[in-house]
DNA sequence: TACTGGATTATTTTT
DNA sequence: TAATCCAGTA
């Protein structure tokens, strides 16, 4: 049998249709990730295209590591030649051939949005701007709103009419300016520069079309005109596009997302041919039910109906609280309650909200109740601060052209060097026309410096010295030896408080992370590493073989299933959120609808919807109505529980006294259940009757260690809290 | 230069 | 609530 015949209809007709450009409508849950990988199956043992010539785009790494591998596991023959990436890690392979010919240095750095904000700042203070108007956040997502929609400074400027406007068209400038003098690209400088190098060398715009001769998109619904226009002139030659997406999953336009480039498909390419899948694979009858009732309330888009041949389900679940601890109480009760008695695993779970800073609670009341939990998204591992100070070193051992970088760390640890010194060395390195880390060098000719001198020559002694040393050490050795002779780890061990813990752990992550990457890249050099490194976020690290509830946005739940899925704080006012209610612009609140929708569709067994009464924002107490989302789902699919009284979980504030975590960026780390795997295999360093410590309970006596499936479970007495159960690698007792 | 405290200000964020 | 920024002080 071939692998064909496992397709429905619509899938078939869409793996198979070659001639020319096609849209893929798939719905949530259809099978769209299966129609594109056995797509490129079919183009290779079929057609007998080249792999070479195939290109498969997708928005985040994680997706390209699955469809890698089910690639891999489908085709016989030259799957690894097929070229399965993301737009940015694309641009990225292709500038670091060709973006000499528009004018950087081929080995560029990769700015975040805190090395923006950091350059942002600095130029707003040298153009003399009042950063009570010019707000750099606000003028770096302008700008990158242009930049999204391929719009150049110039045209930036040509556009202007206002004062406001002329001003920001000049800082739009500069900006550009300075990340050229830098040899440094933003995000969305990957796209429009790889774009802008399309357009310019039409022999290098060639070889790739010639290159990548079909090409695939995924979530197509989210592409900004940068991207399309990438698309588009990679296509124009060979036409052999398809793109897969579902507009009512449109959720990034706040982002620059075109949600046109899906609704206009047919215009701009009309020859192309349309497929909708409708068959969802995934969820029962009640929740799509439900899904294609909400998304119904939207205006401008392409209908589609879902169906499923699964069957009804459970009900959706709603219940409101009281207030938001009430809420939380009964989630990780629930979970806990599933788990055991329905044998579930917690990695069947997943709860999502509105905004990340919901996530507390969940946190604080999972902690207590033992159960294992990843948060997603909030602080991107790469974005940390002690990451992002050991990066800086590597990047100026690497390459000191990277000022930002030196700047970062001259200071790190605490070297006496300051504000104005600083401001002095940069101020030398400008008039000289040379690098920041250049004009360290010369210290001795920069006027006003002598009694910073040393502290200066030591630094840079410091990077000369791991300069000379890194051509024989190890990326490992290397970083070790930073982290040592800086006294990094030392002062954070000094410090003894939860969030330095928190802090060594990531480090010792990092560690890990460099040895993984030297054990398996062939070649590994401190670029390669950097490279990879700068592109990665926080869902990336999202594994299926660990055992935890995960926690996130509806945003970054986008691609994701889980077989039970709780939506909370279901408010007018949380969601849809307060700023798309009040304003009368019913296309934002059609952007939340969508979101709800992608929320409703990423649940295969149960869905339950929650909600609170009264909930403490920013130190106000608000009343929200229950959200209109929830009341347009048809009264009969919703268990509505008892709606509101619900006696059991009545707040308790003893529970919550001097309970509150350290901070909220960090306990997930230090929760991470890879732990939880690793721990197994030790024996552990307490034993039945032994007192032990617990962060969060405090002491207690060890009454039973029961060796569990993965891991021990211990019962534990503790002085205050009474006695618990909990997994040993979790609770991390300390024997005292 | 480095630290402290008061004022200020808040979505969502694949890279 | 909580993070961040700036001004004033040690």
């Amino acid at each position: 049998m071939s692998i064909y015949e496992s397709l429905n209809n619509d899938q078939q007709k869409a793996v198979m249709y070659m001639e020319g450009p096609l849209l893929v409508l798939a719905g949530a849950g259809s099978g769209k990730t299966r129609v594109l990988t056995h797509r490129i199956a079919y183009l290779i043992e079929e057609k007998k295209v080249n792999p070479w010539n195939i290109m498969a785009i997708t928005f985040t790494n994680k997706a390209a590591k699955e469809m890698r591998e089910r690639v891999d596991a489908i085709v016989d023959f030259g799957a690894e030649s097929v070229w399965v990436s993301t737009f940015h890690s694309s641009c990225v392979d292709i500038l670091r051939k060709y973006i000499d010919r528009i004018g950087y240095e081929n080995n560029f750095t990769i700015y975040d949005i805190e090395d923006s904000k950091f350059v942002m700042k600095e130029m707003l203070r040298r153009l003399n701007l009042n950063p009570k108007i010019y707000k750099d956040q606000v003028i770096l997502a302008k700008i990158s709103k242009a930049k999204n929609a391929l719009i150049m400074p110039e045209e930036y400027e040509k556009n202007a009419t206002r004062w406001e406007e002329k001003k920001m068209a000049q800082v739009y400038h500069e900006y550009q300016v300075h990340l050229r003098k830098n040899n440094a690209l933003d995000f969305d400088d990957l796209l429009v520069r790889t774009v802008e190098l399309f357009r310019v060398e039409p022999e290098i715009l060639n070889f790739y079309q010639e290159r990548f001769r079909y090409i695939m998109i995924d979530e197509y619904q989210d592409t900004n005109t940068v991207q399309f226009e990438f698309v588009r002139l990679l296509v124009s030659k060979h036409k052999n596009l398809c793109v897969v997406g579902d507009d009512d999953q449109s959720i990034y336009k706040f982002r620059g997302a075109n949600i046109g480039n899906i609704l206009e498909f047919e215009r701009v390419f009309p020859e192309a041919k349309v497929i909708k899948l409708e068959q969802n694979y995934r969820s029962t009858q009640n929740i799509l039910n439900s899904a294609n009732e909400v998304i119904n309330h939207n205006q401008g888009r392409k209908v589609k109906r879902l169906w499923t041949k699964n069957e009804s389900g459970e009900l959706i679940h709603f219940r409101q609280f009281q207030n938001e601890f009430e809420e939380a109480d009964f989630i990780a009760e629930d979970v806990s309650k599933k788990v055991k008695t329905k044998d579930l695993q917690y990695k069947n779970f997943a709860i999502l909200y509105r905004a990340n800073a919901q996530s507390r609670l969940f946190e604080e009341k999972f902690l207590l109740a033992n159960i294992p939990y990843k948060l997603v998204g909030s602080v991107n591992f790469y974005a940390r601060k002690e990451i992002k100070d050991l990066l800086a070193y590597l990047k100026t051992v690497d390459n000191a052209l990277d000022d930002l970088a030196v700047q970062r760390i001259i200071n790190v640890p605490k070297r006496g060097i300051g504000v104005t010194t600083l401001r002095r060395v940069e101020k030398y390195a400008w008039e000289q026309g040379i690098n920041f880390y250049d004009a360290l060098l010369e210290v001795d000719s920069i006027p006003g410096l002598r009694r910073n001198l040393n502290k200066i020559k030591a630094f840079t002694l410091f990077i000369q010295s791991l300069r000379a040393q890194e051509e024989y050490l190890g990326l490992e050795e290397l970083l070790e030896k930073i982290i040592k002779e800086t006294g990094y780890l030392k002062e954070l061990k000094a410090e003894n408080t939860e969030e330095a813990k928190a802090r060594i752990e990531n480090i010792d992550e990092l560690m890990s992370k460099v040895a993984n990457y030297e054990k398996s890249s062939e070649q590994s050099t401190l670029s390669g590493f950097l490279q990879e490194v700068s592109l990665v976020s926080d869902i990336d690290s999202v594994e299926d073989g660990n055992d935890y509830v995960l926690m996130m946005t509806l945003h970054s739940a986008k691609g994701l299933e889980f077989d039970n899925v709780y939506m909370v704080g279901m408010e007018d006012g949380i969601f849809p959120s307060y700023l798309t209610i009040s304003g009368e612009n019913s296309s934002e609140l059609e952007e939340e609808r969508r979101l709800c929708y992608v929320g409703i569709t990423r649940a295969r067994k149960t869905l339950t919807m929650t909600s609170a009464m009264q909930r403490m924002i920013r130190s106000e107490i608000q009343y929200n109505k229950t959200s209109r989302f929830v009341m347009e789902i048809p009264r009969e699919l919703v268990d509505w529980g008892w709606y509101t009284i619900n006696t059991r979980h009545s707040f308790d504030p003893s529970i919550f006294g001097g309970m509150k975590l350290s901070r909220r960026a960090y306990s997930a780390e230090t929760f991470k259940p890879r732990k939880f795997t690793v721990n197994k295999s030790k024996s552990l360093e307490y034993d039945i009757g032994d007192t032990v410590c617990h962060i969060k309970f405090g002491i207690g006596k060890v009454q039973d260690i029961t060796e569990g499936g993965k891991d021990y479970e211990v019962t534990v007495d503790f002085e205050q809290m009474g006695v618990k159960r909990m997994f040993a690698s979790f609770a991390k007792l300390k024997k005292l």
